[in-house]
DNA sequence: ATATTTTTTTAGACTTATCTAAATTATACT
DNA sequence: AGTATAATTTAGATAAGTCTAAAAAAATAT
């Protein structure tokens, strides 16, 4: 039985390794679960001695076989539990993340197996994100991150990569959700702000540090 | 902001002292939580510096207004998790009480207030319980321990003061849940066993250390 | 009213989880 | 290659939460 603090160490690992299998840095994890360097280390040395990851010191850390399976199990968890708060108590997608960062660490395989059953078996969460299956099998669709589309581009916004309410307050209002269809009318080489179309109508500017969050399928 | 163990304390204490004002004293706490009488003054302290608790010395504890607040929120909220599990993710009254112990602690006031409305505003848990209301008003009815009843009484089951799994269990096999009307045949001086009729056919011999941890409302 | 038993508290220890500051190692840049 | 910079680890501190054993106080039973 794993510590809260053991249990988001891992899912930062898994998280910042999703698409790459390189070994993940101490700072990387203190970055993302916001504490010290020194700590991270600390608790490096504990995951190592469960054998939940690989770590050699200075050379970064990586999750076994083990450690992988629990984290995605988090992560199954913490997806679920957001996909329950937005479809059926009504949140909006930027409200769920914190209560979901709770709610993860709720031990009963039993309870987790239900609530997939209640919410019909959901394969994405409500930011996009692929939520895994009992078995820890889920698909990592094909995706592009916005600012990497070109003028003329089409594409169908499909997630997010930050999922903090302020960021996606921010979204909300530049009528952006996950479905919607978006165009590069311009990309402006200053900067690498985009002009774009949103839906049917609206038009924005969209700077960089915004569309470098957004993941988009090219139409 | 409580931790899980001062939570869980305040928990114990509102529990012990439901139905009446007196202090309580270390080691009925420390039974209730399964600790050393120990740990339990340590935290007497704790939350006695908080101002959650009135504590002197050797004479016990109990709540202040505030640390009444907050244990009755704990209160709602468990009870609340409680029927959520029951009524939504269909487990078995005997499954959810550990489940409820850990859901309890989660923060969110808006997360309170929209399972409270999704289950449609419930007035009592899984086992016959108040849930009290956003603002903590709850009604105690007036109830009977069973084993305080005797040869020809009649009653129908509303609660439970044991939420064990195992306890549990044992009721459903007798027939015994909430609602059920309950006849009591004779009951033996020999040890005050009860030999009883439940519902319409169902007749059993409930020895007292059972008969103990059931209330009825008298017919 | 004393003595015995029970309850409660104190003392001291250990684990987990954090932090900051200093030391060490790795990397990047002439 | 040698030095400056950045990343990482170590060392040492602190707080929470828990335990066991011993001491102290309260309750109970002669
Ligand atoms: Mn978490
Ligand atoms: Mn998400
Ligand atoms: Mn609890
Ligand atoms: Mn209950």
């Amino acid at each position: 039985m794993l510590t809260v603090s053991e249990e988001n160490h891992l899912k930062a690992i898994f998280k910042i390794s999703e698409r790459n299998g390189t070994p993940v840095s101490t700072n990387k994890i203190a970055h993302e679960l916001n504490t010290a360097a020194a700590s991270v280390t600390d608790m490096l040395k504990r995951l190592s001695a469960k054998k939940l990851i690989k770590y050699e010191k200075y050379q970064g850390a990586h999750l076994t076989e083990q450690g992988n399976q629990l984290a995605t199990r988090l992560v199954r968890k913490h997806r679920l539990w957001e996909t329950f708060l937005v479809e059926k108590l009504e949140f909006s997608w930027d409200e769920v993340h914190q209560i979901a960062e709770q709610l993860e660490h709720i031990q009963s395989e039993t309870l987790t197996e239900r609530l997939d059953a209640f919410l019909d078996y959901p394969r994405f969460d409500p930011h996009g994100d692929p939520i895994p299956d009992r078995n820890g099998k889920f698909t990592l669709r094909k995706q592009h991150v916005l600012d990497s589309l070109e003028q003329g581009d089409t594409g169908i916004i499909i997630g997010v990569s930050n999922h903090d309410t302020d960021f996606l307050k921010l979204l909300d209002e530049l009528q952006v959700k996950l479905g919607v269809t978006i165009s590069i009318l311009s990309k402006f080489d200053y900067d690498d702000s985009l002009k774009v179309r949103i839906g049917e109508s609206a038009e924005h500017i969209i700077p960089k540090n915004i569309s470098k969050n957004i993941y988009v399928k090219k139409a």
